[in-house]
RNA sequence: CGGGGUGUAGUGAAUCGGUAUCACGCUUCGUUCGGGACGAAGAGACAGGAGGUUCAAUUCCUCUCACCCCGACCA
């Protein structure tokens, strides 16, 4: 890509009144555009980095045997009616009246799925069954906050898996554990596992994922002996004034629940078990949030340049930078090594701009975060910079040697 | 919803009763070229919106809208 085609181009400046790091830095690189208080368009660099976040969690849910789909957003009342989540969840619903038919936007998908699954669901033999999709989330929260960390319209992931019984739901539930955790690790977050209330989605206690940062809103806690963090809303009195327990600020980022057969009953999900009777299905459910994810890697990724993506999401794998391109020498030689990098099947952002100084072009790659910046110009002579983003250093190289050192990773 | 804050050009700011100024960005020309360069010439704002006070309102008052922050809820 080159940048001189790259839309938008960046600003200096945020918006005085984003406070947020990742909104600053998202706005400010042209990832992101805010269309209203908690509804942000993905640009085409913020789409790139999304598509990576969404291939990973794609390949870690396939390894679980699980298989994507995609449910509509637009739901009839008729189906939440079923679980009586009409009205139980009703302040975070986006409902919608269009003559006399009554309307809610997806809020999350169980209600949709289990309607899929009861009309295919015929024995126990059809189980697992294991579905997710990627889409987008309506909820309408009290107040949106933090940038793209929390609004009305996000992205999500969301896994449900139907099983013959409890010990099944079980062992599933802790795979797609395992399989989370690494997730996060893929995108170098450090992610612990919470312990956590349901809230309106079931009175079992569940599992969160929960990033550490300052700039996160939920409050973890943990002492020697507990095998997993627990969330404020569970701690009791006198843990909250132990003095050994440890808390922290943590952003979550996904969420993994069990409801037993409570839905499948209300929905009438059952099948034929190896006796020939009936039975209610298992019925599990697991979230990440995408957009977050996003939001809260810039939280944890950057410095007071911009932001530093972990490779395995970085919108680009290089940023040149072309200087003196001014000399018909230098130009062609970028050119080529531009050339060779696509051919060598690299993804480069390339900046051809002419008539930029070096300053900006330097302030541009620091801010758009790519983790390997390459620079050629009359200084590099026929070799070509290079320079992590995270580190001050710079060698000089031959563009073959780059591409090796690449394509090594 | 309660509390607090901010709205002036694309962005950041100045003006705080006499109809708007600057910087960055943008356009054109020239000079530059290793950490947001320089010169010249331009374009761009009915001061968030409505109402009121006044001879006169960006400025004072009332209402309203939007955005940000804190709280109650959540990936």
């Amino acid at each position: 890509m080159r940048y001189s085609q790259y839309f938008p181009k960046t600003v200096k400046e945020a918006p005085k009144d984003e406070v947020a790091i990742n909104a600053k830095y998202l706005l400010r690189g042209g990832f992101i555009d805010k269309l209203m208080a908690g509804s942000y368009t993905l640009l085409p660099l913020g789409r790139i980095v999304e598509r990576k976040i969404e291939n990973i969690i794609r390949e870690e849910m396939n390894a679980t045997g699980a298989a994507e789909m995609l449910m509509p957003l637009l739901h009839p009342k008729e189906i939440w009616n079923e679980t009586g989540r009409w009205d139980k969840a009703d302040e975070v619903m986006y409902k919608l009246k269009k003559g006399d038919k009554e309307y809610v936007l997806s809020f999350t998908h169980e209600e949709i799925f289990l309607d899929v699954a009861r009309k295919h669901l015929k024995t126990y033999r059809d189980l697992p069954l294991l579905l997710y999709h990627m889409s987008t989330k309506f909820r309408s929260e009290l107040r949106v906050k933090s940038g793209i960390l929390r609004g009305r319209e996000f992205l999500m992931k969301d896994l449900y898996s139907l099983h013959t019984n409890e010990q099944e739901m079980n062992n599933y539930y802790w795979k797609v554990k395992d399989a989370y955790l690494k997730i996060f690790k893929r995108l170098n977050l450090d992610a612990v596992v919470v312990e956590a209330a349901g809230g309106v989605f079931t009175d079992a206690h569940t599992h969160e994922f929960q990033v550490r940062s300052e700039a996160g809103e939920d409050t973890i806690y943990f002492k020697k002996g507990w095998e997993y963090w627990k969330n404020k809303e569970i701690m009791t009195e006198e843990e909250l004034k132990d003095p050994e327990i440890e808390s922290k600020n943590a952003i979550e980022v996904g969420n993994i629940f069990r409801y037993g057969v409570e839905y499948s009953k209300k929905m009438d999900v059952s099948f034929t078990d190896s006796s020939g009777g009936k039975q209610y299905a298992w019925f599990g459910a697991y979230g990440i949030g995408i957009t977050r994810l996003i939001g809260v890697l810039v939280e944890i990724f950057h410095d007071d340049k911009g932001i530093i993506w972990p490779e395995a999401v970085a919108p680009y794998h290089v940023h040149l930078i072309g200087l003196n391109l001014e000399n018909e020498t230098v130009k062609k030689q970028v050119e080529k090594v531009y050339d060779s990098l696509q051919k060598a099947g690299i993804e480069v952002l390339y900046d051809d701009r002419e008539n930029v100084g070096p300053g900006e072009k330097f302030a541009d790659a620091d801010l758009l975060g790519v983790p390997v910046r390459l620079v050629v110009s009359l200084k590099s002579g026929d070799k070509v910079e290079w320079k992590k983003r995270s580190a001050k250093e710079t060698e000089l190289l031959t563009i073959e040697e780059i591409i090796n050192k690449l394509k090594s990773k």
